[in-house]
DNA sequence: TACTTTGTGTCAACCGCATGACATACAAGA
DNA sequence: TCTTGTATGTCATGCGGTTGACACAAAGTA
């Protein structure tokens, strides 16, 4: 049973094949008789017209590609939900990569770009150095992270965040504020929320400490920093994490020193994203605007693919007031 | 700046554009010398090859589509992570539709496959009454949903579960243990673990109670569900959830109704996915078996693809000991 | 009547690549 | 010398749909 072709449209309704791409495409004039004619045969056919050929001719797929570390994680997990919803109603299908633990993928997802398989890319993963990536005009955005020059950014406002929770961790009289984040040399708006931090701590004259976690960690030996981090600096009485797993891990970590949250220590988090909310309500946190920024990227996209200049673009956070700290 | 084609390489490597496509394809004899030849062209010209030109003629687009009702949770988090994982590995990209709160998405990405855009199909969305599924030999596989006899179906072995949650609860001296499930005119293999806690309830000569709570509600109408439920019935003492996220929200509502758990209401949830376990470590649960129930999805899909007949497939599942039941 | 609008057909080219058929040329081996 | 293998080229066709150019006829309008 070979595929249904137009051909076979035209032929069983007794028209020739333009008449039949006309109806489809609604172009020129025609009749309301032949309209009904070719639908009927379409129909009676269960003709489904061939998108790849389509995309062929048009030399577009409507295709997006979403390059994030995994979607196996509450915030990105509720961007990319976001991002996908929006994308669907522009007529937008996703494709998407998950690029952790696979340096290649990243760079992989990218050429189906350059092969015309994808229209644009959205991109929130952190593999370095991938040159393709410096060439002006890609219809790329970036969410929170910095890949090149030539591709905005979307970026919750991170120093604010550093410094509302070191402020906040700071009030509640804690002395010995420790951070943690991604490794300095990752370039990341990320790493605003430790200057946030930095800066704070320098002015209340304290003295200041990241611990550097990869992202790309397993949970347990992430784990293990924070078993470390209390072994090293048992006076630790207050813990700024980069995120709301890792401030999950450093509660554990606290707990299993013998250390009660948020008597002994306070923790705060970072990026309360809605099921992180829904689990784990008493963690204090640091909530980036995850729909405001799905929101900010697909306008970005969408102005790319237009062809149009675009600016970065950073949005306020904001801070939920929980148990932990 | 037109795209790169064929043509260009050969014409600036000084070879047919036959030859070019034998290079890219590795067909018919080559010598080394024009191997160099074109691939130099190639760099110089930085060419990728059209791939939907090449989809088009091979009538396959290497693109597996993933409809579930929404990414942004724990469990279809984990569950499309696993299954992209793999895929991608297969020479596989996906793309991903989320059908919550949207019932023509599903159908619309059904369409992707008889358009030609994907070439096969894993879905876990439960939107009813969709004709299109009721076709033969569809390369579709679905996880944890009953779309069509003709369909395959993965899924972890729910009465198990049902069976072993109720134990747990029976043993640890609950008196009034209430379940919450799908509504249950929706034919998933969900509807197991009602069976499986209905069967004991029975057994132990106790009443049976199913709430029933929509998947696609949003957490706050959820919560007024297990607000009433303990409204209802101050007298239960023991609850076995559909998932971890009901869990939660039921040991909310218990606490917000001055009950402790475990104390006072055992609650164990369902699903176990690993940033639920990371967040929530100490929720009693029935843990599925996502990896696994990944990579049986995938295989069966390629047997699918490969024109294979397949049986449904069902895995062990796991009782994780918490603090909350 | 002459002109315009409407409705449909034919034909060809194109999107970019793959491939089969066939021809040609040169080398090595029987 | 005749075959066989190696190395390329030309040509045409197909994948399925879209589009422009052009022709032609019928109906409406000036």
């Amino acid at each position: 049973m070979a595929r249904v072709k137009l051909q076979d449209v035209a032929k069983l309704a007794g028209v020739s094949v333009t008449t039949v791409s006309r109806v489809l495409n609604n172009r020129g004039y025609l009749s309301k008789q032949t309209i009904n004619k070719v639908h009927q045969a379409m129909e009676e056919l269960n003709y489904r017209p061939n998108a790849v050929a389509r995309q062929l001719y048009k030399q577009r797929t409507d295709l997006v590609g979403l390059v994030f570390p995994t979607v196996n994680n509450p915030f990105f997990g509720q961007l990319e939900a976001e991002l996908e919803t929006r994308l669907y109603e522009l007529g937008y299908r996703v494709v998407m990569g998950n690029s952790q633990n696979n340096p290649g993928k990243e760079e992989q997802y990218l050429q189906l770009l350059f092969n015309g398989q994808i229209d644009g890319l959205i991109v929130g993963a952190h593999n370095e150095g991938i040159e393709a990536y410096h060439n002006t005009n890609l219809p790329i955005v970036s969410i929170e992270r910095i890949v090149s020059k030539q591709i905005p950014v979307v970026a919750a406002d991170n120093y604010q965040g550093g410094c509302l929770a070191t402020q906040r961790l700071l009030d509640a009289g804690c002395q010995h504020i420790i951070h943690t984040n991604y490794p300095a040399t990752l370039a990341t708006p990320n790493q605003e929320r430790r200057r946030g931090y930095e800066e704070l701590m320098t002015k209340y004259g304290r003295e200041k400490l990241t611990y550097e976690i990869s992202f790309d960690l397993p949970d347990d030996q992430k784990a293990a920093v924070f078993d470390r981090l209390f072994a090293e600096h048992p006076e630790c009485d207050g813990i700024f994490a980069d995120n709301d797993t890792n401030a999950r891990l450093a509660i554990n970590a606290a707990q299993k020193a013998g250390k009660r949250v948020p008597e002994d220590v306070k923790v705060i988090g970072y990026d309360g994203a809605s099921s992180t909310r829904l689990l784990f309500p008493d963690l204090t946190t640091i909530q980036q605007p995850i729909p405001e920024m799905a929101q900010a990227a697909v306008d970005l996209l969408q102005k790319r693919l237009a062809g149009q200049a675009v600016e970065s673009v950073t949005l306020p956070v904001k801070l939920i007031p929980g148990l932990t700290g």
